[in-house]
RNA sequence: GCGGCUAUGGCGGAACUGGCAGACGCGCCGGAUUUAGGUUCCGGUCCGAAAGGGUGCAGGUUCGAUUCCUGUUAGCCGCACCA
């Protein structure tokens, strides 16, 4: 009989749900998992065949943990506030909680159909006030410490969206959403304090299991450097700090830069003799967005304020002072000690404002070049420090400066503090009242969740506000604190709020008295492996991160560490080696694909496609090499077989063989060559039939790959119970192994032909077999035999002279 | 510019700590079944008639290198005036 796959796929999916197999069990004695996905985004488009390379993966892990004996938390949900279902209800006059809710049934059906273990017991969605309600609960949290607070800055606008971006959404100066252009402008923002855990969120990182290249990524992105404040005088009394990983250079400090934005300038205002200049250079750079100011820097630019001077602390001597937009107002103090002798970009700066330039390390040839690389160099024209190593130099000044109050030494972070409101509708409502007389005051926690109004118009106004802003009955409200008369916050959170914690939800899902209970986080956390996108290394990971450490200061979660483990999987390209996208129409639909072949085929195949962590392109015949493969499985063991449960002679080396590589690769990630294994025990059973026991065995390995498939044939087999919950097998070592070997016989290094051997044969042993073959012999002979090299049970070497 | 990763048949990809390169699958070739196509099954498939040669390219270390080292080229990713 043909597998007739669709019936048998909609049977299981039924029974698993009537079982509740993939329940976990919160207050458990047996050993816990947790296995974490990135939860989706339920887009109007629905699945994408890129979902399900991810998601197959870890049913693939928790599936085996669960045959493992453990208790295994494998969970499901949707992260469903955000700007694409907003414009999608704009344009098509659906109130965005309507489109979420039919999105999810999208979704939900597709993930079902896909056969995954979730719990769906404990399915989320963010824009669930149930959920929400700990989102803004948590936002209070940080409030009350002082780490939600609002600050006029200049933001990343996205002139499309009109809506503020973190920098984090901004690449290559354009909105990551919508490809539009970005500019900067001043605005009133909610800003999270992230940068007060810089430190820990990089050292803490060694306690995580990372791939190398996100663990770089990041600390990139946090970017911390050690260097000195140093403060120099100026002729108008105050004190100009700047920053300086270099404070060995400082003897060759021959003028200073400070940013447009810098607050001296206001100070200053009256002094200047070329205010005008100075005013119209600050103008020019307000216009650029961030973009701007670096991509078309190639020529430096700046003016030099006329009147006022620094003096070089150690030098004495008065360097004059400029502003230049190559200096961010947003780094370190906003103002620099320039070293063109040492700093490429100062270099530029000098050359092209005929500023002197002095050598203080030497070994470089500074009237061509910066000499930069000069971290083993001696210092010269440095006073005091000349003669010293650059490393000693460094420790000598710092010393100096420190005695004289004129600097201290510190580290600086490139992570900037995270902007955290956005004036749209489909978003949780900040939890704020802002008083006249008590000023920003949290919303009550017994009056959480604030809900979203409903709204006529979802459309950000022109001034940029949310479209909350227009609604002044919700906005009209009295402070929680004093009563007086006050108005709600306008802004909604960014689509990070509710995914920075979703994964402790997973753990007490319905729980309305905390976002989890103290014994499910106890037991349930943190997560053992978490499998998600590259691409959000150094935004929701990190992020998540950020909020976990938060809230186990508070004393909310019993861990620092919100993840144990973190893997990253690679992208399924289009079969023309091109990102699938809708504008390209190469775009894979899931639901056809599990139409022709079948959802198991559907989950080996993009498991079977290459290396999990890299890149792959989708290939349409590809896909049928898989249904082939399960189309002989189906024919090994649709009709009952006769033996025992014990393997048979003929297979049980390839059996316990296969077991022991299938269990180690899924622990890897290397899901290709474990079906690839699989594939092979199939060819071993159509050279020598199986019995039972030898597809019981295949059955269960195979079953987290092809759930659906094995728990028929298991069923046809007449073995106990259900195969997604039998046990996984274990293997003995000494039954994988073969009493005869193969051995290599190279002659200088170079293979020459193979001889059988004993397994375990000593060196003479081989030497001799190695010999005693006729083409080995031929070649031996009247000739020395120099060395001779042997790797047990493997190869022998002869050296001939 | 800086940092990181990758490079293996026609294709996706295998190869443990240096030890028989090309597992497994696709595709292709041949055969069987079939009226034919498709399906299924069997055999073959790195190049070369062979000796031999082959893991982007050029060197090096080693008895032995896809694996380690140096240089180089190409592609991908991250950061991008971070003082």
């Amino acid at each position: 009989m043909k597998y007739d796959f669709t019936s048998v796929e909609a049977k299981w999916q039924k029974k698993w749900d009537e079982l509740k197999l993939y329940a976990a069990e919160n207050g458990s004695e047996k050993p816990k998992f947790f296995g974490l996905i990135e939860f989706p985004y339920p887009s109007g488009e629905g699945l994408h065949v890129g979902h399900p390379r991810p998601y197959t993966a870890m049913d693939i892990v928790t599936r085996k943990r669960r045959k493992q004996g453990y208790n295994t938390l494998f969970p499901i949900g949707f992260d469903s506030f955000g700007l694409p279902t907003e414009n999608y209800a704009i344009k098509n006059k659906i109130h965005p909680a309507t489109v979420t809710k039919n999105n999810i049934k999208t979704f939900t059906s597709q993930l079902k159909m896909l056969g995954y273990g979730f719990d769906w017991d404990r399915v989320i969605d963010t824009s669930d006030p149930d959920y929400y309600k700990w989102t803004q609960w948590i936002f209070i949290k940080m409030f009350e410490r002082g780490l939600a607070y609002k600050s006029k800055m200049p933001v990343n606008w996205c002139t499309s969206c009109k809506c503020v971006l973190a920098n984090e959404e901004v690449v290559n100066g354009v909105c990551e959403r919508c490809g539009s252009e970005v500019v900067r402008r001043e605005k009133s923002q909610w800003m999270l304090k992230i940068t007060e855990y810089a430190e820990r969120l990089l050292d803490d990182l060694d306690g995580v299991e990372f791939v190398e290249r996100g663990r770089l990524q990041t600390k990139n992105w946090i970017g911390r450097s050690y260097g000195a404040e140093v403060d120099f005088a100026t002729t108008e009394g105050g004190a100009l700090r700047v920053f300086t990983t270099r404070p060995d250079t400082l003897f060759g400090a021959t003028y200073m830069v400070i940013s447009p934005e810098h607050a001296i300038l206001g100070e200053w205002a009256d002094r200047l003799s070329n205010l005008g200049e100075v005013r119209g250079y600050q103008a020019a750079a307000a216009r650029k967005s961030d973009f701007e100011r670096t991509e078309l820097a190639k020529e430096k630019t700046g003016v030099r304020l006329g009147g006022v001077a620094a003096v070089n602390p150690v030098t004495g001597g008065e360097i004059p002072i400029f502003i230049s937009d190559y200096v961010l107002a947003t780094y370190g103090t906003g103002a620099i000690m320039a070293v063109p002798g040492h700093d490429t970009r100062d270099w530029e700066f000098a050359k092209k404002f005929d500023l002197p330039i002095v050598e203080v390390v030497a070994g470089g040839d500074v009237a061509k070049e910066a000499f930069t690389d000069c971290d083993t160099g001696v210092m010269v024209n440095s006073g005091f420090l000349n003669g010293l190593p650059v490393a000693d130099a460094k420790t000598k000044i710092t010393e100096w400066l420190a005695a004289r109050g004129l600097g201290t030494s510190k580290v600086n972070f490139k992570l900037r503090d995270w902007v955290f409101s956005r004036q749209r509708y489909w978003g949780e409502p900040i939890p704020i009242v802002r008083c006249e007389r008590c000023g920003y005051v949290p919303v009550p926690e017994s009056e959480l969740p604030l809900r979203l109004p409903d709204v006529e118009n979802y459309e950000t106004t022109d001034e940029g506000e949310s479209p909350l802003a227009a609604m002044t009955e919700w906005i009209d409200t009295t402070c929680p604190k004093c009563g007086a008369p006050a108005k709600r916050e306008t802004d909604t959170m960014p689509n990070w709020a509710g995914s920075n914690w979703y994964f402790l939800r997973y753990t007490d899902p319905k729980n309305d008295r905390a976002f989890a209970s103290r014994e499910a986080l106890e037991y349930w956390t943190p997560v053992d492996w978490y499998n998600g996108g590259m691409e959000h290394t150094t935004l929701h990971f990190l992020y998540s991160r950020f909020c976990h450490k938060f809230l186990y200061d508070i004393g909310a979660v019993p861990t620092a560490e919100p993840y144990g483990k973190r893997t990253s999987h690679g992208f399924i390209l289009a079969e023309d080696g091109q990102k699938m996208s809708k504008s390209r129409g190469n775009v894979v639909n899931p639901n056809e694909t599990v139409a022709e072949f079948g959802a198991d085929t559907l989950r080996l195949y993009v498991m079977f496609i290459g290396d999990f962590e890299k890149d792959a392109p989708w290939s349409a015949t590809a896909v049928k090499g898989c249904k082939r493969f399960l189309d002989r499985v189906w024919n090994l063991a649709e009709t009952r077989l006769g033996g025992g449960e014990a393997y048979s002679a003929a297979n049980e080396k390839a059996v316990h063989r296969a077991i022991k590589k299938v269990s180690g690769d899924i622990e890897e990630m290397k899901f290709n060559t474990a079906i690839a294994t699989l594939m092979s025990l199939v060819n071993d059973f159509t050279a020598a039939p199986p019995n039972r026991g030898d597809v019981k065995a295949l059955l269960t390995l195979l079953s987290p790959f092809a759930p659906h498939i094995a728990d028929e044939l298991w069923e046809i087999q007449g073995f106990d119970g259900i195969c997604s919950a039998a046990p996984w097998p274990g293997y003995d070592e000494a039954k994988t192994l073969d009493s005869e070997r193969e051995i290599a016989v190279q002659v200088g290094g170079k293979l020459k032909t193979t001889v059988k051997v004993p397994a375990g044969s000593d060196d003479e042993t081989v030497k001799a077999a190695a010999l005693a073959d006729p083409k080995i012999a031929a070649l031996a002979a009247g000739r020395e035999l120099a060395r001779v090299i042997v790797v047990r049970n493997k190869l022998i070497n002869l050296i001939l002279k």
